[in-house]
DNA sequence: CACACAACTGAACAGCGTTCAACACAAAAA
DNA sequence: TTTTTGTGTTGAACGCTGTTCAGTTGTGTG
């Protein structure tokens, strides 16, 4: 799983961060600033990214994001080309966030001696986590996705297989699992339930399911699949 | 299953129509036509429907769409308050359309005398094909839903509850199923699944998905519920 | 020191949803 | 019939978008 851009270093897994950089009302009255520093880019996606988690996808505003990083608005566009690109770069580090935590849940759970069975739960449980705690930053990478008309970028796919090849490893022991295309369409059938059913229970504002509901859902399906795995095809 | 605010009488499946009202232009010049025949309404939405057919969620413009049916900017926020309730109305019928569709479907099935388990499969079918003939508008909905920061309407849940049903009706005979929760829970989650499986295929522009392997996944689900069900709890 | 270049700026532009004062008709009143 | 009243319709105008680009200003070079 290639990180996205060019990643200096760590994957960020924490999403919210304390400052994005110096706020124009703290320079000395009309410090005229030129060439920005080299975070400033850095500067400005963590702006953009506080402004989805606490407004969603609209907060992503040309002029507000760039007072708030201390820069004008026609340099945010030297700098992302539009905001759409601005918007996927933000994306692209929550799918990376997913990735290394279910990474994390399945390797955990392997390293305790987890049956296949449990480690899809493992699995599950992670993703179920992940999207309450983000809730607006993945709801918003969503909605950009599906309101989007073109492809997404390369990196998405390559992302989203990568998060697939973790569920064909958690599978990959199971008897009715050793055929390589039933692998890989039972993993992503996999995912994409788990997914629909988070999905489901979200647009409904978890109202008319509270979120045992949601894990007993969960639980039915990987169950399901777990018990007509445990078959020889 | 409700009809969505005023409905006539029949309920329309099919989505797209010839005309949308007289365009303007189709009028003597300049005879400034008042006090709208009562149709005026059914015009715009047909104009307004026919857009997001088209061009997606973004077509929906108040000014194109008052010019195609003939009417002032200002009419369209006399008529439906704003353009979201617009959309609203659109994203309404769809529903009821797909609650159609698989009604029948269901009852066809029985007719045939199908089993549970191909009950089940032939809503999945239907679902899959109602998702790839109306990919736009489905889409539209979806998107609109997602975008949203306020909980949907009412009748929104209503409709959602009225096509769990008939999943519920489907899975009914099954003896895992005679408990009402785990009936209400499993047709839920088997909904869930078969949606995540579709839209994660269409996210992926059924690139890396030929509609092949989509139907892999969804049996895949489909079959292993229906062989847990199969068994008493 | 002067020049040239590239980075940065923000006023300006086109297009959006939405509002509302002005208007024009239909019905009621005279 | 003519006048008045009231309400449905209009489109210019408002405030807000994303995006552009001529102008400005700091930086590196000759």
């Amino acid at each position: 799983m290639p990180p996205n851009e060019i990643s200096k270093s760590s994957i960020n897994t924490e999403l919210s961060s304390e400052n994005e950089g110096v706020a124009a009302k703290n320079l000395p009255k009309s410090a005229k600033r030129k060439r920005f520093e080299p975070e400033i880019r850095e500067h400005v996606i963590k702006a953009a990214t506080r402004a989805i988690e606490s407004k969603g996808l609209d907060g992503i505003k040309a002029r507000p994001i760039a007072q708030r990083a201390g820069i004008s608005v026609g340099s945010i566009y030297n700098l992302f080309g539009d905001l759409d690109e601005l918007i996927r770069i933000i994306n692209g580090r929550i799918y990376d966030a997913l990735y290394e935590i279910e990474r994390r849940a399945l390797e955990e759970a392997r390293r305790a001696g987890k049956s296949s069975r449990d480690q899809m739960m493992d699995l599950a449980a992670a993703y179920l986590e992940f999207v309450e705690t983000h809730q607006s930053s993945w709801n918003a990478a969503l909605t950009f996705n599906r309101s989007q008309t073109e492809l997404p970028p390369q990196w998405y796919f390559e992302k989203e297989q990568a998060l697939f090849r973790i569920i064909e490893d958690a599978i990959a022991t199971f008897p009715g699992a050793k055929d390589i295309d039933t692998r890989k369409n039972t993993a992503r059938a996999l995912w994409a339930s788990i997914h629909g059913i988070v999905t489901v229970a979200i647009a409904d504002g978890f109202l008319m399911q509270p979120i045992a509901n949601v894990w007993a859902q969960i639980q039915i399906i990987v169950n399901a699949v777990a018990q007509s795995l445990e078959l020889e095809t």
